[in-house]
DNA sequence: TGGCGATATGGTAATTATGCCATAGGATGC
DNA sequence: GCATCCTATGGCATAATTACCATATCGCCA
C-alpha cells in the first residue's frame, strides 16, 4: 500500500463504518420511517416484522454509528434521527438505482 | 411486518445493496481515486496494497452495483466512476462523523 | 507459437453479520 | 411485593463477507 494511502486508512474505516451501519434493508427500512417523526422499539418492531431483539440490534447499531439517538419515557424507548444529511445519502442511493435501471433499458433498447 | 413495509421490502433491499458496496474502506480509497480519474487495476491494487485478486473482487462490486465502469484497453482493464452523485454520499458520511466528534467532545468538555 | 504481463475466477479458511430464543433489567400499576 | 409490558443482552446457529493462493484467460510481442 502507497505511504498516502496507509496514512489515510483509518479515514476509510471511519467512514466504512458509518456506511456498513446504513447498509441494511431494515435499517433503512426504519429510518425512513424516522425520518418523519421518532418511533419507539415497539413500533418499529411491529414495521420491519422481525424480532424485537434482531429490531434492538439493529437500532442500537444505528445509535452506535451516531445516526440516531435514544430517549427513554417510561417503559419506552424512543429513537430518532440525530444527523441532519441522510437526505444527501438517499439521493445518491437513488440517483445509482435510476441509473442503473436507464443502463439496464438500454441494454434491452438497443 | 407490515403491508406497506412489505411491499417495499424489494425497494429497500435495492437501496442495501448499493449502501453496502460503499461499505469497505479499500472501496472507498479506490472511489476516491477513480473521482479524480480513470485508474487501472494494477494501480488501484498498488493503492490499496492487497492481492490482485482481492482489489478486482472489489472492482467487480463496485460494476455490480452500477458505481464503476470497465474500459479494456490492451492488456488493462481500467476503471472510472460511472455515477455523479458520490458526493452527495461523501458528504452525508462527513457529516456524521463531524458530528460524533463533535458530540464526544461535547461529552469530554461536559 | 511461446512467453509474459495484466486481470478475472474458483477454492478455501477466517472473520463478521444476522436472526431467533431465552432471559435479564427497568418502569408501571395493582 | 408481584405481575406485566417494553427493551436490551447473551448465546448460538447460519449466512455473508473478506482475503489469499492457485490458476485460467486475454492481449501483446518476439
Amino acid at each position: 500500500m502507497n505511504a498516502a494511502a496507509a496514512k489515510s486508512r483509518p479515514r476509510y474505516e471511519a467512514r466504512a463504518r458509518i456506511a456498513k451501519a446504513l447498509a441494511h434493508p431494515s435499517r433503512l427500512l426504519m429510518l425512513d420511517a424516522l425520518q418523519k417523526r421518532e418511533h419507539c422499539v415497539c413500533e418499529l418492531t411491529a414495521l420491519v416484522g422481525a424480532d424485537q431483539s434482531t429490531v434492538s440490534k439493529h437500532l442500537a447499531i444505528l445509535k452506535q454509528a451516531g445516526i440516531v439517538v435514544d430517549r427513554k419515557e417510561g417503559p419506552l424507548t424512543f429513537y430518532r434521527i440525530k444527523v441532519c444529511c441522510l437526505a444527501d445519502f438517499w439521493r445518491c442511493i437513488e440517483t445509482v438505482l435510476k441509473e442503473n435501471l436507464r443502463t439496464q433499458q438500454a441494454a434491452f433498447g438497443g
